[in-house]
DNA sequence: CAGTCGTGGGC
DNA sequence: TGCCCAAGACT
């Protein structure tokens, strides 16, 4: 790409976005400025996560939570139900611990500075960018998925990502411009994800067809590249779902870090690799009961690991009501929407209840 | 620093 | 159907 085109690229870009700006929940009005607050819990949302699946969650958590105090004031365990589903449940509990933090640190109000967003847990190099740039109209690089795509295909980076990143980001930040920085940084992810999108983009409407090399070469498509990813591997497990005559079923909590940490959980043995050992899984019931094997199972996939479970169900017996582990509690029906239950959980659930 | 950490939609 | 990947952060 030549000096020219790097020059005019982010007029050519606000101009497209003055034009095809998309209306989105957390967006302001053209001219305005989105609160902090609503920036923060939009972009933590909106990590590794689409724009359609954020909406309904970003809707209800401004209207139970209007302010950072408000997030700050709730239990733990309210935020997790109410991210239940959205996934990577450690962001819920850095978002909380970051609102605490904002209030005790900084008084309520989310600081401007790159090294006071960095200190603040859940917030990282990209997420620290898109607040400057787009609460506080800052000439901060926000560099997400999108802008990788975008600046790797109009330079022609073919190096493959993640090692392409160091030139990637030096590329994107010599392009950010002095004035209306939040817009930019929008337009970039606009434009990544609605015209230079991973398959097929539209590169015949793109508004820096002029100055993209991958383009000019015929590979826009092709990148960027990627180095290969690792195969997953496949664990199993029994989950244990114990009713009660009232149709109420047995949850406990899991471990506070880690996979799904913190969250609601059907009880279960331990998922491992390698065939299910019937025998040893059975042993790790969560109460004495006549346990009887529903047929079918639950799939799942996790970002590093597929998981099959098989599904046994027992109507629970006054002797069993008397064994019952802390951190096991009864939920009835209705109730089940309200707990911090993660998808996996939930068919679970779903597969025990349809047998 | 490579592994860990969810889920849903698109093709 | 299985694979891709999405407005990444943390350890």
């Amino acid at each position: 790409m030549t000096m020219t085109h790097a020059a005019r690229l982010p007029a050519k870009l606000l101009a497209w976005y003055d034009r095809h700006r998309r209306t989105l929940p957390w967006r302001a009005m053209p001219g305005k400025r989105t609160p902090p607050y609503l920036v923060w819990l939009s972009e933590i949302m909106l990590q590794q996560t689409t724009v359609a699946t954020v909406g309904d969650y970003f809707h209800r958590f401004v209207k139970r939570w209007p302010t950072v105090e408000a997030l700050a004031a709730a239990p733990l365990d309210d935020i997790l139900s109410a991210w239940a589903g959205l996934g990577y449940y450690a962001r819920a509990r850095n978002l909380h611990a970051c609102a605490r933090t904002v209030i005790e640190r900084h008084g309520g109000q989310f600081p401007d500075s790159e090294a006071d967003l960095l200190a603040l847990p859940g917030i990282g190099r990209y997420t620290a960018a898109a607040i400057r740039a787009i609460a506080f109209d800052q000439p901060a690089s926000a560099v997400d998925g999108n802008v990788e795509r975008v600046i790797a295909r109009l330079y022609a980076i073919e190096t493959p990502l993640p090692d392409a990143k160091a030139e990637i980001h030096a590329r994107a930040a010599e392009l950010v411009p002095q004035q209306r920085a939040g817009d930019y940084a929008q337009a970039m992810m606009d434009l990544g994800a609605t015209v230079c999108t991973p398959r097929s983009p539209s590169c015949v409407i793109c508004p820096l067809m002029d100055g993209c090399e991958a383009r000019r070469r015929g590979i826009a498509e092709e990148l960027p590249r990627r180095a290969p990813k690792a195969e997953k591997p496949t664990r199993r497990g029994v989950a244990f779902v114990l009713s009660r005559k009232d149709g109420a079923v047995l949850l406990r909590k899991r471990p506070p870090r880690g996979l799904l940490g913190g969250m609601d959980e059907i009880p279960s043995s331990d998922w491992r690799e390698g065939e299910l050992l019937m025998a040893e899984a059975l042993k790790q019931a969560p109460v004495p009961a006549n346990w009887k094997m529903l047929d079918g199972g639950v799939r799942h996939t996790f970002t590093h690991f597929h998981l099959e479970l098989a599904v046994a169900h027992a109507i629970a017996t006054t002797a069993g009501l008397a064994k019952l582990a802390p951190g096991s509690a009864w939920c009835t029906i209705d109730q089940l929407d309200e707990r911090a239950l993660p998808t996996v959980m939930r068919k679970v659930i779903a597969h025990a209840m349809s047998r």
